[in-house]
DNA sequence: GAATTTG
DNA sequence: CAAATTCAACGCGAC
DNA sequence: GTCGCG
C-alpha cells in the first residue's frame, strides 16, 4: 500500500521548494469527475509520475519508460508516495539538492473513469480504467505484481488495453511523438529543444568497458582523472600484462580517489569486474575464489570499478604450490637518505651474486625498492620463505647496522627492514608496472642493474612521466627475467641455514 | 562502484 | 523513484 | 590475544 500524505511532506523543504505542500481535499468529488496527470520529471533518471485521483490524493506511480499505446507493452510503475490534489498542475524546476531535484513538466492530464468501484479495485490491485486526457486516451489496465520492488515499493505494470487509440510501437511512441509540457508547451530531458548540449559524456567506452565518472578527479596532486588512469593503464599494457597474467590478483580500490576509503579485494564473486577471470575455486579451498586478469579488456575493467593498484601472486596459476619467483622488499626507515637505500640494494644484490642467484630490481613507488628473485617452481612456499629469511637474517648479521629481519618500526629506526614476509602463500606484492595510490600516482617500475646507481628515489616515475621513459628505453632493463633458478644446497650453507623438512 | 535496503 | 547503507582481505610476527 | 603491517 502506497506511503500516506504525510511521507511526500516529511520529504520536502517547502522553504525550498516550490511544490506545494500536501493537504488532503476534504470535499469528496463525484466519482465521474476524478482526474488525473502525467508529469514527466527529469530527475537523475528521466521518468513519467502517473497519478491518479482518489480519496482527495493523487495515487501515485513512477513509470521510468512512461506510457505506451501498444498494449503488448508493459510498463513498470513502481508505486511512489501519494501527493496532494494540487500537485497535478505542479510544473518547474525542483532546486539541486531537494528531493527528486529536477525539472517536471505537466505532459499530459485529464479525466480518469474506473469501470468498478476504485478503491475496491485499487485495494485489489487491479484498476481498469478510460482516460480522457489530450494525449491519452482509451482503455488502460493498472496491475499490481507479486514481486516487490526495491525497499516495500510495489510494482505495478501499466498496459494499454486493445481498442481504437491502441498503436503498435513499432509504428508509434508517443512519448517521443510528443514530448512537450500540455500546459506550457515546455520540453524537459532529452527531448529538450538543444538536446543536451555541448556537455561531454560522463561516460566513455575504452577497450569494450564502459569508464563511468570519467571525469573524475582521483588524484589531486597530478590532477589525473578516472578516464587518464584507464587511458595510462591501456598505454602501458604491454608492459604490464606480461607480469600480471596466469597469476591471482588482487586489487586496491579507491572509487572516489586517493583521498577517499580505500580497500583491498582478493575476489570477486559478488560483484562482477568486467572481464575479470575468476579462477578455479579448489585453488584456495577456503576462501572464496582467486582472480586473474589477463587482458586489456579486465585490465580496464578493473579500472571502471576504482583499481589503482594491482598486487600479484609469486606464482603462478597452474602452479600454485611452488613460487616462480620471490621478493625480498626493501623497506627502508623512511628517515633514512635515498643514498643509504641505493647501497642496501647494491649490498643485498652482492649477496646475491655471491649465492649466484640474479635478481631483478624496481622502484616501488612508495619508499624502497624491490628485488625479484625469478625460481624453478620447484620449492614450496615455506620453503621459499625460508630462504628469503635466511637472506634477511645474514644480511642483518653481516651488516646489523643496516639491516633488520625483524618487522616493526621499533626495529627499523635507521635501519632498512628486509621484508621476507611477501613470500608467504596467499601474500602479494605490488606488480611491475602498477600505479601506486599515492600522492601524484608514482609506479612501480623495472630497472637495470646499470640504472640502479643513478635512481633518484622510489618515486622516479609516475603516471605522468612514465611513458617518456619507455619510449626512450634501448632494451628491455628486465632482459633476462625468464630465466627460472634452483635454489641449491650450497646456497643453504652459504646463508648458514638449513632447508625446512 | 554496485547491489541492496530504507524512506 | 531517490537516498542511505553496505560491502569489497588476510595471515604473519611482534609484543 | 591483540595489534600493525602491507
Ligand atoms: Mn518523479
Ligand atoms: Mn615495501
Amino acid at each position: 500500500m502506497a506511503k500516506p500524505l504525510s511521507e511526500y511532506n516529511r520529504k520536502r523543504d517547502f522553504k525550498i521548494t516550490a511544490e506545494p505542500s500536501g493537504a488532503a481535499s476534504g470535499a469528496q468529488r463525484n466519482a465521474s469527475a476524478l482526474t488525473f496527470v502525467i508529469q514527466k520529471h527529469d530527475a537523475r533518471n528521466l521518468h513519467y509520475d502517473l497519478r491518479l485521483e482518489l480519496d482527495g490524493v493523487l495515487k501515485s506511480w513512477a513509470v521510468p519508460k512512461g506510457p505506451s499505446l501498444d498494449p503488448s507493452q508493459k510498463r513498470l510503475a513502481v508505486q511512489v508516495e501519494d501527493h496532494p490534489l494540487s500537485y497535478g498542475s505542479f510544473e518547474g524546476s525542483i532546486p539541486a539538492g531537494q528531493y527528486g531535484a529536477g525539472d517536471v513538466i505537466v505532459w499530459d492530464r485529464g479525466i480518469w473513469h474506473p469501470h468498478d468501484d476504485p478503491q475496491t479495485a485499487y485495494a485489489a490491485g487491479k484498476l481498469e480504467f478510460t482516460l480522457a486526457g489530450e494525449k491519452l486516451s482509451g482503455d488502460w489496465v493498472l496491475v499490481r505484481t507479486h514481486l516487490k520492488g526495491s525497499g516495500d515499493k510495489e510494482r505495478w505494470l501499466l498496459i494499454k488495453e486493445n481498442d481504437r487509440h491502441a498503436r503498435p510501437a513499432s509504428d508509434y511512441d508517443i512519448t517521443e511523438a510528443q514530448p512537450q509540457s500540455v500546459l506550457s508547451g515546455a520540453c524537459v530531458g532529452n527531448a529538450r529543444p538543444t538536446p543536451a548540449p555541448q556537455k561531454t559524456a560522463a561516460s566513455v567506452t575504452l577497450a569494450g568497458v564502459q569508464i563511468t565518472h570519467a571525469e573524475r578527479v582521483i588524484d589531486l596532486a597530478s590532477g589525473t582523472r578516472k578516464l587518464q588512469l584507464a587511458q595510462f593503464y591501456q598505454s602501458i599494457s604491454e608492459w604490464l600484462l606480461p607480469f600480471l597474467r596466469h597469476r591471482p590478483v588482487s586489487l586496491l580500490r579507491a572509487p572516489e580517489g586517493i583521498d577517499g576509503e580505500q580497500f583491498f579485494q582478493k575476489h570477486s564473486e559478488h560483484l562482477a569486474i568486467p572481464h575479470i577471470k575468476q579462477l578455479d575455486q579448489r585453488l584456495d579451498p577456503d576462501h572464496a575464489r582467486l582472480m586473474q586478469i589477463d587482458s586489456l579488456a579486465a585490465l580496464i575493467g578493473a579500472v571502471q570499478m576504482g583499481t589503482v593498484e594491482l598486487h600479484t601472486w609469486g606464482a603462478t596459476s597452474d602452479k600454485i604450490e611452488t613460487p616462480d619467483l620471490f621478493v625480498l622488499d626493501l623497506d627502508p626507515d623512511p628517515a633514512l637518505p635515498w643514498k643509504a637505500m641505493l647501497e642496501a640494494a647494491q649490498l643485498t644484490l652482492s649477496v646475491l651474486d655471491e649465492l649466484g642467484l640474479q635478481a631483478f630490481v624496481k622502484t616501488s613507488g612508495g619508499k624502497g625498492l624491490h628485488l625479484m628473485i625469478p625460481l624453478a617452481r620447484r620449492d614450496d612456499w615455506a620453503t621459499v620463505k625460508a630462504f628469503a629469511k635466511a637472506i634477511a637474517q645474514f644480511m642483518t648479521q653481516r651488516l646489523p647496522e643496516r639491516f633488520t629481519a625483524t618487522s616493526g618500526p621499533k626495529n627499523r629506526q635507521g635501519k632498512i627492514f628486509i621484508d621476507y614476509l611477501r613470500n608467504a602463500r596467499g601474500a602479494s606484492t605490488v606488480a611491475a608496472y602498477s600505479v601506486r595510490a599515492r600522492p601524484g600516482l608514482p609506479v612501480s617500475v623495472p630497472v637495470s642493474r646499470e640504472e640502479l646507481k643513478g635512481l633518484r628515489g622510489a618515486q622516479q616515475w609516475t603516471v605522468a612521466n612514465l611513458q617518456q621513459r619507455l619510449q626512450g628505453l634501448k632494451g628491455d632493463p628486465w632482459a633476462g627475467y625468464a630465466n627460472r633458478q634452483r635454489l641449491s644446497k650450497q646456497m643453504w650453507d652459504t646463508l648458514g641455514a638449513t632447508q625446512p623438512q
